[in-house]
DNA sequence: GGTGAAATCTACCTAGG
DNA sequence: CCTAGGTAGATTTCACC
């Protein structure tokens, strides 16, 4: 299990991964040498899936954010297979849930114009022949935004 | 504006935070002080808006992510702040958007199992005077996750 | 928890279009 | 004048004690 330690190394990672082992030992009050431990095994076992870059989309071009419920008109493996690949090869698509409720997946898309959102919508998502409805919701602002996981 | 190499730099940036200058310069032929000099520039014109560890909810302890739509009584700017500074302080409400459409806010949240979604739900959102009705979706399966933003 | 060798970063300098 | 590459001092990491 997670040790207060460790929990406080979690969190500080992911408020900045750039740490030095150094500061991250005065921040939870160990030696450099021991948070480099700690570190490798949270690392071995898996808890830390990977160090990544925070852009800002507005800045890197991306105006439009926006939530797509699809709705499928058959259900089935085959159906479901062929979806997950579709949403695999387009990167604009950057996560895909299924839900509890009425529609079949909720996915998080980023685009550059509404244009292109508009074309991932009709020519894309709705050219999918086990695809019946889609429903798009565009983001107006973001309050709270990819906070820390809670530890 | 972004030509290219910062596209490259950028995307491996989002895939692996840890790459090393003189990796960075192969990945994108470049070399490591040129590198450098681009990623600070990235940084500082806010493209970068920081580094962060990734961590695997499961593995954390959260076994429950569910995204919770929230429609509120009354409208204006008084109950928006209000609930702005409600969704501030909870550490499983990681994100919160306003989106075009019938539901006011809607929420991502993160919890250790479906108790403390309940406690959420009821306790802390439906106990807020604005709040007139609350609607949760839990996450059965995530087909993509949190996958780069698209350069 | 501490130490030292190896790797890495970054500021400065030089060269070319 | 702006962008690219190389070098050296300082910092960081990681295997070992």
């Amino acid at each position: 299990m997670l040790d207060q330690i460790d929990k406080t190394l979690l969190s500080n990672l992911q408020a900045d991964s750039r740490f030095s082992a150094q500061e991250l030992g005065e921040l939870c009050g160990l030696s450099a040498s021991q948070v480099s431990r700690r570190r490798q095994r949270l690392e071995a076992d898996g808890l830390i899936r990977g160090y990544t870059a925070k852009l800002d989309p507005q800045r890197v071009g991306l105006a439009i954010q926006a939530f797509v419920q699809v709705q499928m008109a058959k259900h089935g493996t085959e159906p479901a297979g062929d979806f997950a690949r579709l949403v695999e090869l387009r990167p604009e698509i950057t996560s895909v849930w299924t839900l509890t409720g009425e529609a079949d997946y909720l996915l998080r898309v980023y685009c550059a114009d509404l244009e292109e959102l508009n074309h991932l919508v009709q020519n894309v998502l709705l050219a999918h022949p086990h695809v019946a409805r889609v429903q798009s919701q565009i983001v107006m602002s973001q309050l709270k935004q990819d906070a820390q996981l809670p530890l």
